[in-house]
Formats: C-alpha cells, structure tokens, sequence
DNA sequence: GTCTATATTCCGATAGAC
DNA sequence: GTCTATCGGAATATAGAC
C-alpha cells in the first residue's frame, strides 16, 4: 500500500492517546489500521518502539512554534493573548493530547519526563527575565514569573483535561465544548490582562 | 490482623495513584500490603471491584467540604479566596490525586464520567446565579460565570497534573514544588481578585 | 483468614507460508 | 510485505491445604 508505516503510526497515535499506553492494545491498534497484528510488528519491533515514535510525533504536535513565540519581541501582554489564542486553537484541533502526555510523563518516572521536556526546548528564562523586567519597569503589576506563567498555561491547558467533566456537570456536548473554547480565548486574554494591567502605566 | 481490608484499599489507593488502573499490578499491590494475591481475591473478586472502592475513597477526599463551601453566605470574592486555599492544601496532601481521577475519567469511557460525577453531588447553578448577581450588581466586573469557574479550577487544578514537568523545566525538587504550591495560594487568590474585583464599587 | 499451588485468560512477540 | 498460526510469558483469578 501507499505508505503503512505511516498508517500504522496514525492508528497508534489514536489508540495511544485514546487509552494510555497501558490499557492500548496491539490488536487493537492492528484492527485500527486495517492490518493485522503480525505487520505491527514488522515495522515496530515492540510496543515500546511504537510508543516512542508516537510520542515524538506528538511533541512535535505541540512544541515547535512555542519558543519562537515566547521570545520574540513583544510586550509581554500582546505575547499572552497570542499565546492563549495560538494555543487553545491548537488543543481544539488536539483536545486529548495534554491528557495522554501528562499521563504517561505522571505515571513513567523523572527520566521519561526529563527526555520529553528535552525534546520541547522551551526555555522560560528568557520570559521570566522579561516579566521582571516590565514588573519593575511598572508595565504590569508586581507578580512572580513563575505563578504568571502557570496561571497562563493552567487557564488554556486544564479545561481539555477535564473535558468530560466539565461536559457532564454542565451538561453540555462535544461541539458545545469547543465552542465553550473558541470563546474562551478572547476571555481568557482579557482575564489575564485585568489581573496584571498596570492602568497608571502611561500609554495603555 | 487489625483490619486487613483497610490494609489493602490503602495499599490499592497507593498503586492505582501512581500507575493508574491498567498498569498496576495485583501482585505490586499484593507486596505492598505484605500479603499476599490470593488474599487479595478473598477480599475483592476482582481487580475492577476493587478499584471501584478505591475510586469510592478517593472522590470521598475530595468532594465533601466543596459543595457547603461554595454555597455558603459569603461574597463570590471570599468564598473565591478561601476555595483557592482549601483546595490547594488539599492537593498538597494529595498531589497525585487529580491526574488519576482524570486520567481513568478520561479513558474510561462517557458513563463512568457520568457515575463519578454524580457521586460528587457537587452542584455549580446556585454559583453561577450568585455570579451573575454579584457581576450585574457591580461588585464584580462583568464575567461569563463558568469561565470564571474554569479559570479559578483551572490555576488549583493544572500544577498538580503538570508537576513532573514544572519541576524538570524549572529545575526544582518535590520540597520546593511544595513551597511554591504554599506560596501560590494568596498568588492565585489575589490575581483572581485583581482580574474581576471593580475598583469603583464602594467599601472593596 | 491466610497461605501455596495451579488454572485460565490475555497479550506481546515470533515463525513460517505465500 | 502481508498474512495465519502459534508460542511463551505475564497477569488475573481460583482451588484447596492449613
């Protein structure tokens, strides 16, 4: 056929993503790819080798355009919204993603993680420098770089991990979700800029 | 012995925490109650009963204090203030909590959701009125109420999943994650409070 | 109730025909 | 490269002695 390598690789990427590595099954992954559980291990010798192809794929997902944008020249509130609005948008289009890598990175020990992160080369200490940076200068308010940046990454990232939950008690659907999401982006930017404006700053 | 079964459950809870439910092993279980499997299966037919008791434990740690907390008297400002302590202490002693009960939400399919959910008994429309009243009122900035729930779950919630990660990007240890969880409980309270509270409504 | 030994099922991996 | 058939180990679960 055209390419099974890569059908193979895109059955397991939702396999994977959907259960867990644990709970994924060969056969199952085989099944998802219209082929049998022979030719999975043609290609990937073990289960393992197929995971770590996945998960490369995966970050690749997610990383690339990060440090470009967390360093490029702009104050700091204008990278928060390009940021919250980049990155919800691409977890709308990847909505189990966050769930399955935390996961496996919570559940298989400290060098998995160390590998992953490695992987990501994201550096915030460029980020952190500036927060200070405009804290000091008065730009926004005095907070501490590291709560600002979880605060940031928290507000995009948890509600995909909690989907069903949030589903459920509010008792919506999935396209209800997403739209809850795309909503969200505009909410979120301006949260963010309320919380940490500085209104005397001239200018702003 | 003084009581076995509770032995066990506890022993379980450890394991299901840290592995989640497919890769935890009976026999893993087993060892760390100094028993043995068979025992195991007197007690519980089953690996899935027993994780059922487990789950039973777990949302039990969690969801009690929410629902009279969040329907007190108080304004949305302090109730808001004292969740983010309460549930941030709650994860200190917890930390791995969150990222299980997700993660088995997550995989398992829509009911389980479903059935978990509702043994929270945790219920957020007299919440949401209360902020609509409060934002119409003037006493907090306009804001999509569930929004505002997300983002407030959202910053508790999100460090405890992305622990691993925090602590590799960042390079600190599991004492320090601690410290900066402590330290984020009046972080978070005060930029909640500084992202909705209106400065022109009088006595704030 | 607790243990040891064993049955049973499931699943990752291999062998070999085509 | 792809399939079918099967192996071998691991993990859940049961049987039966004490």
């Amino acid at each position: 056929m055209i390419d099974t390598r890569n059908i193979i690789l895109e059955s397991a990427r939702e396999i994977f993503i959907q259960k867990g590595y644990a709970a994924a099954r060969m056969q199952e992954i085989a099944d998802n790819a219209m082929i049998n559980k022979g030719l999975l291990h043609y290609y990937f010798k073990t289960k393992e080798a197929l995971f770590n192809e996945v998960i490369g794929m995966t970050v690749e997902t997610l990383a690339p355009q990060l440090q470009t944008l967390i360093t490029s020249e702009e104050r700091i509130l204008v990278k928060i919204r390009k940021f919250v609005y980049f990155y919800i948008d691409t977890l709308i289009q990847n909505p189990f993603l966050p769930s399955f890598i935390l996961h496996e990175i919570n559940t298989r020990g400290e060098a998995f993680a160390k590998e992953i992160i490695s992987r990501y080369k994201v550096n915030p200490i460029k980020l952190i420098w500036q927060i200070e940076m405009e804290s000091r200068e008065g730009y926004i308010k005095p907070i501490h770089p590291i709560q600002l940046i979880l605060n940031v990454l928290s507000m995009c990232v948890f509600p995909f991990i909690a989907r069903p939950v949030i589903q459920q008690v509010i008792g919506i659907t999935q396209e209800d979700f997403i739209k809850l999401m795309e909503f969200r982006k505009e909410e979120t930017a301006r949260f963010i800029v309320e919380a940490i404006k500085n209104k005397d700053y001239p200018n702003s």
